[in-house]
RNA sequence: CGGGGUGUAGCGCAGCCUGGUAGCGCAACUGCUUUGGGAGCAGUGGGUCGGGGGUUCGAAUCCCUCCUCCCCGACCA
């Protein structure tokens, strides 16, 4: 390709609008144009990006078993009602009515439509198992669209279905799965780890997100030092403490501590660590009208909700209790403490191995100094792992500590079960020859959130860095004032013949532009390597080539540089 | 949804407080010069100042209203 042919759109000025290194550079860059919150046009350039992404995920989509189909972005509300997700679906199903006034919505995702399919097309347990998938325009009413690409309402996934007669075959699916999605990122030329999104307390692996890691990310991801475990940090367990409790060495005393609320106050106040000062929060407790549970934490951690909410006993969604609530439980919001609470009370394990701890008096103004289990108030009887994990935790799975590292989610998958073959009743007559419903599997990519993530983490102050994979074109071609000579222009003509010729995706700079506004634009929009040609290099037989990531130019033989090339491509 | 901010040429912004009929830089276009790191000079084109209403002799500017877009928030003992 020319750039005569194919404008390149780059602007110098960032919008203002743009926080994150990906959405400025995929603006400048001219990748993508805005046209309205949280929906983009892509350019040319962009269009190619994609089509990269899209070529490597269908090649393993298809070396997985894979079949590609397509369906419709608007659904009938039909088939969502039998699924019951048109009620559960908040506002972000944006729906819509035709002229005839029957509902439809655009689809933020296609179980419905693809087990419509699937109990249509699919009537004996030898059409199984079967995987389709389709690359798809998804639309999600996001309440706060940002970041751009990276979190816009309308954007491309590729998401496959499988379906199968038991759940040990889906199991086969779903490894094969895994396989596939770490050939694609690998071979996006992506550091990406595979993150366990269930605790996977309940039967194995039901699910594992895929993160490209890059500071900017959205989610903390806990991955132990040794081991391949990985967890998002809500759901890491923190395993319970090895060490025995310290005996108890001072009379427990009732100390003041006027205004001193929250622990970070206490332990100053007091002089005492916060990991030895106990954490004591009141939520509400499942049902109506059925009081508070009071939660306990050492001081130093942070409480995951989302582990409570699962503990029987504790509301779901966790709701904190108002000052009110606290108070007609006889404390005092500031200084909750266990001791002489009458309230159902949930220990993370943590706190067990605490002796001589602060806690609150449940009284204004008052705390508790050298509190010990057993012999001041006794030990709880519920305990459970309630806090986020931290960097430093010991890996859940015994190996090595736990890092903390940011990630974007650019693929997820799930074994679903029959959550919606049941509810949709998608059955297949069985070797017995009766009825039995299909179990399914659900796998998903966010093709242009992984173009977006590619340059969260390859960038520079120049611009995008692409691998050669994702690359809009791998070669930049860029002859120095070309009109001026007809013996450079020759030359470059034919070099871009060759390259063509070769399989290699050439961008040839023909534009009538000084030096310097090249090399910027071709390190703007990422080309990883590039070649630089001069009346004078011509003299000396030589071109000059540099990798966008390398600082120094290297000079090759003219010619030698095809087979130079298609080496480095390789590699 | 709550809070804050914003909207002026394709992009980045000034002008608004203190009303007098719109400006700067970049980009675009033309010409000349220049030509290995986003060139220089000269010239040209481009705006219903987010929409509607009001106050006023007169509104980008003041008032009301609607809209857009951006940022922050939904872990506290």
């Amino acid at each position: 390709m020319r750039t005569s042919q194919f404008p390149l759109n780059t602007v110098k000025e960032t919008p203002s609008d743009a926080e994150i290194a990906s959405h400025k550079l995929m603006l400048r860059a001219g990748l993508v144009r805005k046209l309205a919150a949280g929906l983009y046009t892509w350019l040319p350039l962009g269009v190619r990006v994609l089509q990269k992404v899209e070529a490597v995920v269908r090649e393993e989509m298809s070396r997985a078993g894979g079949l590609e189909v397509l369906m419709p972005i608007v659904q009938p509300s039909e088939l969502w009602e039998e699924s019951g997700r048109w009620e559960q679906y908040g506002p972000e199903l944006a729906r819509l009515t035709d002229r005839h006034g029957r509902e439809f919505c655009l689809g933020p995702t296609h179980e419905e439509i693809i087990t419509e399919l699937a109990r249509n097309e699919i009537k004996s347990y030898k059409q199984l198992p079967i995987t389709y998938y389709q690359i798809q325009t998804k639309f999600r009413d996001e309440i706060r669209p940002r970041f751009g690409i990276m979190r816009s309402r309308e954007f491309i996934m590729k998401d496959a279905y499988s379906f199968h007669l038991d759940d040990a075959s889906l199991q086969e699916t779903y490894e094969r799965m895994f396989e596939a999605y770490r050939r694609i990122f690998s071979r996006l030329g992506l550091d990406f780890r595979p993150v366990m999104a269930d605790s996977g307390s309940i039967g194995g692996s039901l699910s594992h997100e895929f993160h490209v890691l890059a500071d900017s990310g959205e989610d903390a991801i806990a991955f132990s030092t040794e081991s391949d475990y990985a967890a998002n940090v809500e759901l890491a367990e923190v395993i319970a403490p090895s060490e025995e409790r310290a005996a108890a060495t001072t009379e427990m005393e009732k100390v003041s501590t006027p205004d001193q609320r929250s622990i970070e106050e206490v332990s100053q106040f007091l002089s005492v660590a916060p990991s030895n000062c106990l954490k004591t929060l009141m939520v509400k407790a499942e049902g109506k009208k059925a009081g508070l549970v009071a939660l306990l934490l050492p001081g130093d951690r942070e409480l995951n909700e989302l582990k409570a909410e699962k503990i029987e006993g504790v509301a779901s969604p966790l709701e904190m209790a108002t000052d009110e609530e606290i108070k007609a439980a006889g404390s005092v919001t500031g200084f909750i403490g266990p001791v002489g609470l009458e309230i159902p009370v949930i220990a993370d394990h943590a706190v067990l191995v605490m002796s001589d701890f602060v806690s609150g008096a449940n009284e204004a103004g008052f705390h508790l100094k050298w509190t010990n289990w057993e012999r001041d108030l006794p030990l709880p009887t519920i305990v459970a792992d309630l806090c986020t994990a931290q960097e430093g935790d010991a890996s859940p799975d015994g190996k090595g500590t736990l890092t903390i590292a940011r990630g974007i989610e650019v693929g997820h998958i799930f074994q679903l079960g029959t959550k919606y073959s049941s509810a949709m009743k998608a059955n297949v007559l069985n070797e017995l020859g009766k009825g039995q419903t299909m179990t399914m599997g659900c796998y998903g990519i966010g093709i242009s959130r992984v173009v977006a993530a590619a340059i969260e983490q390859s960038h520079d102050d120049r611009g995008i860095i692409w691998s050669d994979a994702l690359a809009p074109f791998k070669v930049a071609l860029c002859p120095m004032n070309m009109h001026k000579s007809d013996r450079l222009r020759e030359t470059c003509e034919n070099l871009y013949n060759e390259l063509i010729e070769a399989g290699i995706d050439v961008l040839f700079d023909d534009r009538k532009v000084r030096a310097g506004f090249m090399f910027s634009d071709m390190e703007l929009i990422g080309i990883p390597h590039r070649l630089v040609l001069g009346d004078r290099g011509l003299d000396s037989g030589n071109i000059e080539y540099k990798a966008r990531g390398d600082s120094e130019t290297q000079e090759i033989p003219m010619n030698e540089i095809v087979e130079f090339l298609k080496k480095k491509l390789v590699g």
